[in-house]
DNA sequence: TCATTGACTACGT
DNA sequence: GACGTAGCCAATG
């Protein structure tokens, strides 16, 4: 028997925004995090797609406010997550993407 | 309970 | 503009 969702709440809402990022879109931790009111938990969005494993959460499509993608490491791959962001249209060069302002989106504009 | 770590961000040099 | 340090919050040992 499950009791309250609080914590899982916050989880939650982040897996919400991570699966609304449209395609060929990317984010950052913090401005999720802000979007939830936890501006000063952008680590906890991390952890919360390090949780997100085996779900349907578009993790790559998630990186750190200049754009670097700090994650990759913790795919399966080396490069799998610069590969489905090309795969989606994103400009990707050494881990980083170089268009990540114009194709920056932010939930707290976008919704 | 305390100490360490981590998919971050901001500030100072 | 690159590098180092500090601050923050939650989970893990």
């Amino acid at each position: 028997m499950e009791q309250k969702k609080s914590s899982d709440n916050f989880f939650e809402k982040v897996y919400d925004v991570a699966r609304l990022i449209p395609y060929g879109r990317v984010t950052s931790y913090g401005t999720i995090a802000k979007y939830l009111g936890a501006a000063r938990s952008a680590r906890m969005v991390g952890w919360a797609m390090n949780n997100s494993s085996g779900k349907d959460i578009p993790a790559h499509r998630v990186v750190n406010r200049v754009g670097l993608l700090t994650g990759k490491h913790h795919f399966d791959g080396t490069n799998l997550m610069q590969q489905l962001l090309e795969s989606e249209g994103v400009e990707v060069v050494d881990n980083k993407i170089q268009n990540f302002k114009e194709i920056f989106w932010d939930p707290a504009i976008e919704l």
